[in-house]
DNA sequence: ATTAAAATATGATATTTGTCATACTTTAAA
DNA sequence: TTTAAAGTATGACAAATATCATATTTTAAT
């Protein structure tokens, strides 16, 4: 069993406050998981009792609306952790999370993190600091939602997407969505997502090639983003 | 100068963890102000050094959005704080504070705050369920932006605020918001939200007396919020 | 390899929402 | 008190977006 010490979520995590006392600890009662693409960690409605560290691999944290469509509120890649708003809350998941590749994840224990909160305030400030980045995140992400367009939101989601996820050697993104999950991203009917595609594609910023996509234009994509 | 004890605030936000001494501490650093109607309590991009206790009133937090349109992201009332979350971040104020109402408010200086972190485990926990609670109701508040359509929202918000803000006597709502402010609110154009008052108003589920909105069939209402 | 199912694409059309114009009403200032 | 400004209201129209239908392509299962 892996120690914890040079995984990459303790890189990038508040788990980089944790001293190698700490991380044996926490090695000794994690349990690690694969998850295949498309498997569900957790969702919505239902109690997690932890939290996971990704260690590789992309999810979707979804919401599904009363319209029945699922909006996708939030993408958590690898170095990062899930489900601190619920073991923090002790409520129950406000979101599903659900893999978009084949993930390595480690569970950790609420019991345990909630003695890192007592034992060690850098962690506790660290986990505050994080989840306050998350709230601006979510604001601004309402304020887009609100006041921008269709086109403008899709320009920019594909630049988020590029940004974050990176692109491939054919220039074509990294993270593979369906256009049905881009459409929950950006919140809107699929086929006008669809639309949107074609018609940025004629225009020339964007290409298509096959079900991947390409940003050709970032500067005038990222004008229309406003 | 009061002493914090009997304060609405500490009965109410996190502030109750805080011991006898800890509140004696407090309101010898303490900076008491009133605030008229319209204005303004800090500015988005502004540096906030501490956060505000909202004794009396209720304020909007805004963001303004691309377009030149206000977003009313969220209110707060009276017994809440304000600034957590850019106080706790390190980073400037993420939304505007604008009075609705005369307010009478305290500001704590961050080196306060950040001391009771350090000294006060309860403190720290009950800052962090605060923000988790914030940071759920700004997911769902995004879904609802970008799952509902207008006349849900406006439905939506408009029992949220007879929930929140009561109602008086003739049963219109106790905060009393113009149309453009309510239309900030929902995210539509403010002729938009007068009109679809203007449609509810003659289906009955509510009435317009003046300026004033009053709920008249509140089920019906919610069944249309969904 | 064949076939069914799912995903992508596009047209036609209806609905929702925004924008501009204008009228009326209330509020605040001179 | 008069007058200007702001807020509320409504019509007409344009633009954005959703919905339904259908065709094509891709993927997965047998």
């Amino acid at each position: 069993m892996s120690k914890c010490e040079q995984c990459i979520v303790r890189q990038f995590s508040s788990l980089k406050a944790l001293s190698k006392d700490e991380l044996l600890k926490m090695a000794d009662c994690k349990t690690s998981y694969t998850i295949k693409k498309g498997e569900t960690i957790f969702e919505e409605g239902e109690v997690t009792n932890g939290i996971y560290c990704v260690k590789d691999g992309v999810c979707k944290m979804t919401k599904l609306s009363a319209n029945g469509k699922d909006q996708i509120v939030k993408l958590v890649k690898s170095g990062e952790l899930l489900g601190q708003r619920s073991t923090i809350s002790e409520e129950p998941a406000n979101l599903s999370a659900v893999a978009l590749e084949d993930m390595e994840v480690c569970f950790i224990p609420k019991s345990e993190i909630l003695q890192f909160f007592t034992q060690n305030n850098q962690f506790s400030m660290n986990v505050m600091k994080t989840i306050c980045g998350d709230l601006r995140e979510a604001d601004d992400h309402m304020v887009s939602m609100a006041q921008k367009n269709v086109k403008e939101r899709l320009a920019e989601t594909l630049i988020y997407l590029e940004d974050t996820f990176g692109k491939n050697d054919d220039n074509t993104l990294k993270l593979q969505l369906s256009r049905e999950e881009l459409a929950g991203m950006i919140g809107t009917a699929t086929e006008s997502c669809i639309r949107l595609l074609s018609e940025l594609n004629k225009a020339g910023l964007i290409e298509l090639i096959g079900k991947k996509i390409a940003i050709k234009d970032r500067n005038k994509l990222r004008r229309m983003a406003e």
